[in-house]
DNA sequence: GCACAAACGGGGTGGTCCTCCATATCGTAC
DNA sequence: GTACGATATGGAGGACCACCCCGTTTGTGC
């Protein structure tokens, strides 16, 4: 970030051989982290890019930004279909339906849990805006709703619901049926271990 | 693991200092895991041992044996929870209190949740009697009473409520408040969303 | 005490992340 | 079209890591 300039013009516009590696190095993000997750290796992303490693860390200070950079646009797909849903009808279904969708998500796109996990406890202020802000933002609607149809509990907050996917995602990262498995423990989470319908109140 | 040799006696007996480094490794990985977390620098273990990275690598050849090693106690000491707790007249809360102690464990022994999550699916059936094993072979007990109490719906399995335990347990690790987040997310998907008695039967 | 299997560990290989700085490139003002 | 300066680059190098080879030491049964 550099120093306001003296002049009011933002100082530069970005160079178009910069942008045109960022472009590179976020593709070859993707590519490498499908296939090794999102520990992927910088240095074969670089390669991949066909830039200089220094290049990278240029870009993308941390791990955490250009994981930030390769789903943002998921995220963004993610947060559109929290706000189609905040209209609708039965708002508890439209709560676990969205949970649903990113457990979805983080299933089909390895390291998009990492991603979403990561923002805001690392101690980095400046990815305020980053994926984890966004997801809890479009995701606080939904539950304000299902709370007000008395179809959450009142204790139980968003980082809450988001920490549990998330987990569930990571956890079951890299297994054969993984999309299956997100979505039962999922449903499990949700709904709990007792039977349906058994609604005795435990001490517990 | 030595080809068994063509006498009846067991090849020989370990000899007294491999013991010994043996020990003062499984010591010093406690330390550093703990300090470090269960990915611990395998070359810092060795050092604060005071022996040689090869012979950290030749007692264990693959980080998961070492934490095996490392937790081993804890572990058994969770199986003997199970089984002192199989008695009890109640059966769901004895399974709930059950997986709150695995939890309790996990967030104060930084490193066990990760030595019950990596057991089976790493492809190593050396480890057939891991940790995760040994878990698993604990609570299935604890469940099965908790289904014919029909505290338990018959559609989930020890796997899924260790995975969802251990996942938790991953997911606050290094929180300054780890142990409180473990406990209201395990209770959270224990339970489910739902306030308490809110029975009703949903679609999803 | 001796012989020998068992265990050891220094040092090498190839990998990682990250930084410095001499060099190349872009965009612009002329 | 050219020259200039800010911007961006990437190779080389440092610090660290996991893992392995192999000459050396050490414990043990005889």
């Amino acid at each position: 970030m550099p120093p306001a300039s003296r002049t009011t013009s933002p100082s530069r516009p970005t160079r178009a051989d910069a942008r045109r590696n960022h472009d590179r190095i976020v593709t070859a993000a993707a590519d490498a982290i499908a296939e090794h997750g999102a520990e992927a290796s910088l240095e074969e992303i670089a390669r991949r890019a066909g830039v200089g490693s220094a290049t990278l860390h240029r870009h993308f200070p941390s791990r955490q930004h250009l994981l930030e950079a390769v789903f943002r646009g998921k995220v963004e797909a993610l947060c559109a279909t929290a706000a189609d849903l905040a209209g609708h009808p039965d708002p508890g279904h439209a709560l676990a339906t969205w949970l649903g969708a990113v457990a979805r998500h983080a299933a089909h796109n390895r390291g998009l849990a990492a991603a979403l996990m990561g923002g805001a406890h690392d101690g980095d202020p400046t990815l305020g805006a980053g994926c984890h802000t966004m997801i809890i933002n479009a995701g606080a609607d939904l539950l304000a709703h299902a709370r007000e149809a008395g179809a959450a509990r009142p204790d139980v907050s968003i980082t809450d619901l988001l920490t549990l996917v998330n987990a569930i995602s990571l956890a079951v990262e890299g297994e054969p049926d993984g999309a299956v498995q997100a979505g039962r423990l999922l449903t499990l989470a949700l709904t709990g271990v007792r039977p349906a319908g058994d609604a005795a109140e435990r001490a517990m």
